[in-house]
Order: C-alpha cells, then structure tokens, then sequence
DNA sequence: CAATATCCGTCCATTTTACGGACTAATTGA
DNA sequence: TCAATTAGTCCGTAAAATGGACGGATATTG
C-alpha cells in the first residue's frame, strides 16, 4: 500500500533503512535519560513495529544502542559515544564558546546554555550555571528536542528565513505535542523574536522559568548555534531580559569573528 | 556473483545496509584526523563505490558525516558528535578510572591510556600526561584500531578464551596490514600476556616507544578495556615495566571494585 | 490467581528497496 | 593537452527489507 510519504522534499533514494535508522538514533537519544520502549519508539518515528525491532537487533548488535536487560528499554550504545569522542575535536564550538558562557554565567549570576541546530532537532551541546542559589536546569548536556521548543532554539529558528521556518514547523507539528506547545504560538513567537532580536519566553512545560536567546551565525550567515539563559521569573524582568539581551548580543558578536578564524 | 561473505558467523537477517553504513562510520572514524576519500572507504570496506558513495550521501545529509568541499574528503559529522554528548552520561568509565590515571601518571612521570573495546576495535577513550619532558603521544583521544593493535589493545584480547582471540585474529587480518604489525606474531605476543598477567611490547610503527598495559574486566569477568602506560624504551627497562605493570594491577583492582557499585 | 490486556520478539511471502555494472563528469598530474 | 585517476549518477535486476499475522512473555485487573 503506498503510503504516498508525504515526508520532506529532500527525497534521497536507496537509503531508506539507513534513513530509518539513524530516525531511530535520534528518537532515542531524545528521550536516553528514562530510555525507549520498542512501541514507543515505532510509535514516534512511524515506523512498523517489526521493522524498529529489527533495526535495533542490528543497532544494539553493532553496539550503537543497548537495550536493558530488566526493563527492555532501549539506550544509545557505547559505539554512539566513542564516536563522539573520535568525533569531537572538529566541532570546538564548544571551546570557541566557553570563555563567553563563563562570563555570561558570571555576570547574571544564571544558568547559560549552548545549543546547536542538528536537523529537526536542536542538540544542547553545553551548559554553565551561575552563583545564584536557585538554579534552573531546564537542560542536560545532550539533550536533543525539536527545533523550536527551547527558548536558545527559538532564536535560531527566528534567524531562519520564513519559507524554512514554515517547513520546520509543518514537519515538527506532531512532535511538539509532546512538549506541550502548540506549533501557530510557535510562529508567533518566532516572528516576535525576529523584531527583537533575540528569543524569550516562559518555559511551557515548568512555570516560572525565563529564558532569553540569541542565535550564533556561521561565516555564510545562517544561525546553526545559539546561547541562552534561564532564570526564576521573579529574576527576568522586563529591564533585566532587554540587559541581557545586550550581554548575548555582544558575546555572540565575539564569537562570531572567532568563527570565521576557526572554521 | 554470491561472494558467500565468509564474515562473522552471527548472521543477522534483514539489515544489511545498516551493517554496512556502520562499518563505513566506523571505517571513517578510524581515519578522522586525515579523513577518507570515497575510494579508500571502499576499498577498506569490501563494498562497491556506487554502494558507498549512496551511503555516505544519505550520512551527509542527515549530519553523521561531513565532507570536506575542496579536498572531498569524508569525516565523522556533528550528529556523531551530538550523539556521543548524549550517550555520555551512562559510560562513566571515563570518570572512575580518572583518579587511578592521574595517580599512575604522576608515580611513573609517563603518559596513561585508557582503551576501551568496541566490537572488533579499540578505541581510545582517555589519556593523561605525566611530567616527563619527553612525552609519547601515541594515541589521541578517539582513536580507533583493530584489537590487538596497542598495547592496551593486546591486554584485552589476551585476557579474552582462545577461541575468541583467533576468531578476532581472523577477521581483522587484513586489516593488521596497514597497521605494520602481522596476526601470527600478535598471537604470540598475546599469549605471552597472559603468562605475564599484562601485555608489553615495543611499538611497531614508532621506533623507541615501549607500553606496559592491563585490561580491566566487567562485573562477569570478561576484559572490555585496559590502562596503558606508554614510554621511551630507554626508560623502559626491565625492571620499571615489572614495577609498573604491579603499579598497573593495583589501580585496575580498585577500578573493578568501583564498577561493581557504579554499573 | 485466573483472566486479560500489553508489549516483545519472530516468521515468511511479497514487493519495494538497495545493489552494482556501466557510463559520464570532474579533477589531478605529467 | 591528453591520459589517468577519482567522484558522482543512472537504471535494470535481484536480493534485501518490509510488515501482516502469530506465539510467547510480562504486566494489570477483577
């Protein structure tokens, strides 16, 4: 029955299971904290049961995913993260930025985060809390959720021209039901952050935390990265957002010439 | 033309191309510093140029592996590095073994390597220099070889059954060539390990360099990594690489109490 | 503690997907 | 400028992957 995969435009062809696969790699690393069940995971990526379980077989044989044994949930693997590693000294983005993050951190006395663009997907690649005693960790290192639900995200979504924010959100729609925001107020946020110049808002999912975001740019233009920050609203006034705002702007601006040197 | 792929022996059905695209991530990162063009990967590989080039098309696109546009080289992508942040977390190796690293790096002045296997590899997963003006970097973080290759390496499979070493010597066979070292004499030098209880040996594509190194077990007993320490052979007599391989013993000791708990 | 609902894992006939031989384009290098 | 090497593409064919259906394991409920 030909499903007629109303997918991406970006058809490529031959590489279906691949494709498939590494789907699978992503939605479980979506969710590694708490791990993956097979349904759930056929579930998410629409795919026949017995195709991700056959997958996985292959996955976990391979060791780029670990199934546990008690519960059967599924993990990436140890092979994901050697990778990583052998991976990790072409994308210093993270040592380009730490030296921001700290004074960031150390001057708002809040949480800083570092997210990167990975596809559908924002991935945060790096964190720094500040001295203020409450801390907001509304991200761990790794986490990885659609493009558009966080407020650092949402900056780079807004940096994007508008036909490719439309098919971002037209692809996520689905997925953003689980993060419990709706995909218009999305838009609408984004568009305000375009004015702006930077993204804020209220975490939908724990109330009483703020965020401000602004989005790095590589050399040819286009946001792959941004920092963030994230506080107790009682924290984030009006006067205080517009303030940081600034702060990230100029720290975005340094990083952005160490970029074109670096890259 | 049935090529009755002579492989493994443990068959999986119905994922063929995912097996494939594994092996040419893993191909790639065992290459990563110089990265590889399309014709070496398929050579490497046994697997057709229009195969392999589909592949890496489709890996490209979805971040697993970037290309370089001048050089057309091939590299581990963002996504591997994504990943990896992701899997972190739950391979905490790293960290329990970081003390036992610095302590062996101080007592003996030499640089430590931590390696861990990974499937028919082994992949560098941590390293830590002592004081040593002269310091042998023969392994960077990330590294991927074909067990047997170190000298950490050859702790592993030494303290793998009989049966296991030979299949391992197999299979990578070829591969030992490019690595300048041949599998009968990686035989030998295996059992002489477990005669020892550690393996030792002069570096064969480095001149001068000698390591000591220990393999490190799980809860059921079966090696899965193993501290190294490297060195100039002028430093390495004798008796230094008995004192260090009893150094060596002790701290692994400490480490497998530790997995017990943590894992 | 049956009975029942879920979910995991496997089988196998069918068909779509991926394979790879052959060709073209681009790049190197002599 | 021309040969040699490598990258990238096309497409008919065969084999690999798909997914509906079923058996078995584990959790949940009455």
């Amino acid at each position: 029955m030909p499903k007629k995969s109303t997918d991406d435009a970006s058809r490529l062809t031959g590489t279906q299971s691949i494709e498939r696969a590494l789907l699978l790699l992503r939605e479980i690393a979506a969710h590694n904290r708490s791990g993956s069940r097979l349904l759930d995971l056929a579930t998410r990526t629409h795919l026949q049961r017995p195709t991700v379980h056959r997958m996985l077989k292959c996955l976990t044989h391979e060791g780029m995913v670990q199934q546990d044994a008690d519960s059967h949930r599924y993990y990436l693997g140890s092979m994901a993260f050697e990778l990583g590693l052998t991976a990790a000294p072409r994308f210093n983005l993270r040592e380009i930025c730490h030296p921001a993050m700290v004074r960031i951190a150390e001057a708002t006395g809040d949480t800083v985060f570092l997210t990167q663009r990975s596809g559908p997907d924002a991935v945060c690649i790096d964190r720094h809390e500040g001295t203020f005693p409450i801390k907001t960790f509304t991200l761990d290192i790794g986490m990885r959720r659609p493009l558009g639900v966080g407020t650092g995200s949402l900056a780079i979504v807004a940096a994007l021209p508008d036909d490719e924010i439309q098919n971002i959100f037209n692809s996520n729609q689905t997925r953003f039901e689980e993060y419990g925001v709706s995909g218009p107020s999305l838009l609408t946020q984004a568009h305000k952050a375009q004015k702006l110049g930077y993204s804020m808002r209220e975490a939908p999912t724990l109330a009483g935390v703020r965020s401000v975001g602004h989005s790095i740019r590589n050399q040819s233009g286009t946001a792959f990265a941004a920092l963030s920050v994230s506080s107790i609203s009682s924290r984030m006034t009006e006067k205080r957002v517009t303030e940081i705002a600034v702060l990230l702007k100029n720290e975005v601006r340094l990083i952005e010439k160490q970029l074109i040197n670096a890259m």
